[in-house]
DNA sequence: ACCTCAATGAATGTATGCACAATTTTCCAC
DNA sequence: GTGGAAAATTGTGCATACATTCATTGAGGT
């Protein structure tokens, strides 16, 4: 096991805060003043309110004053504005990836969760599938070596995370997608820059296109 | 003037603290506990930590542990990532611009920041040039559209601002590259989003090559 | 002389209280 | 019944106090 690092209130009240957010526990629109969480998460003002202003920086809440803290939702022009960063910042990571040496143990990380999504697939567990996606790129982000283009991906994919899910929902085709990792992993491992640029930005693009056709369709003002 | 939005003890320390590390008057390596900070700043510890959290964000500082507050320097590898990213992001908003209408007085805002631009070139004040290529920039930025974007920008800018600095005084060639933003802006009003994009990359990639070189040159292990 | 361990001190993490500001509610005049 | 003003309520900004944890230092033993 690790060290353990010690956990502090802020981090704990971080984390339970994101996660619920991210799940949809606390869906957008949701509002609530400081005291609230507090007593909710059952620790005084002050470590919630450090978490909340790092909420904040993350672009998952936002902090009205004298209104309380209130989970932020995605409109399509958020959806276009964070996919826009994507597509250039995913090829990136997935360049300098393959234009150097590799961790092994990484790869094999990497070669399980494609696993994983290939079940998730199969089963037709979208969450599961959601969650591997997601995992797959932020493993891919971290691995890059720029650790602020990591954190960069890493805040933009989780402000589309529930909206993805939402939009792969209303769409009924399924999600498989599987194959397409494998390309862009493959590229990788093979050391062909421009074809892991290509891939990487192929895939984004695609699943832009898919996703913003629904948005579009059900006109939704916000997800 | 405006409104004058009321100014909180958070944004007051926040904004000082900013102030005084992009101008060096607080070195990197600098450190310092919160109690000093608030000290120093007149406030409690409150504020002050909050706005430290802003600025560990932001990249400019590093909250260590039982040690205070640090101002982050620039080590090699930091310069190369970070002009990583201002390579496809900057054509990203040039490209933005170039196909979208443009407001009259931004683009007034812009023309009068080239002219102080070429009188600091004419003078010499290389502090005053930086700023207004700074400034140019972050303008472009916020033009974009996509705030996302244009926080990202600003947050790369402003952490190789201090280390830009540092680079140009040790080069002894003058800094012109006025020219080379009215091509960019000429661009962009001209609405060709090729030649935008081409501009905007090109102007950071010879900036960043110019600089890395002496970076290595002088051997500097952190600016 | 060096290593170990305990004690002390300092800095952070957290709680709490207070003051101010803003919003809402209530009450009064018309 | 309606408009408005004043009071009450509520939430945040900030200060302060306390608890906890880590580092440093010094003393004592080997």
């Amino acid at each position: 096991m690790e060290p353990r690092n010690k956990t502090t209130r802020v981090d704990n009240a971080y984390d339970r805060l994101k996660e619920e957010i991210l799940s949809s526990q606390l869906p957008p629109g949701f509002q609530a003043p400081e005291p609230d969480i507090a007593d909710r998460l059952g620790m005084s003002r002050t470590p919630v309110r450090e978490a909340l202003i790092r909420l904040e920086a993350d672009g998952l809440v936002e902090l009205i004053p004298r209104r309380g803290a209130r989970i932020l939702g995605l409109s399509p022009q958020d959806f276009r504005d964070i996919y826009e960063l994507l597509l250039v910042l995913e090829p990136v990571a997935a360049g300098r990836l393959a234009s150097q040496p590799l961790d092994t143990v990484c790869v094999e990380k990497l070669e399980s969760i494609l696993d994983a999504m290939e079940e998730a697939s199969a089963t037709g567990d979208l969450e599961a599938w959601i969650e591997a996606d997601d995992m797959f790129h932020l493993t891919l982000a971290r691995m890059s070596g720029n650790s602020r283009l990591a954190g960069y991906l890493e805040s933009l994919v989780n402000q589309v995370r529930r909206g993805r899910l939402v939009l792969l929902r209303l769409m009924k085709a399924p999600v498989d997608g599987v194959e397409v990792h494998r390309e862009l992993l493959s590229a990788i491992l093979s050391r062909d820059v421009d074809a892991a640029r290509e891939a990487a930005r192929n895939h984004r693009e695609e699943a832009h296109t898919a996703l913003a056709a629904i948005f579009e369709n059900f006109r939704l003002p916000q997800i």
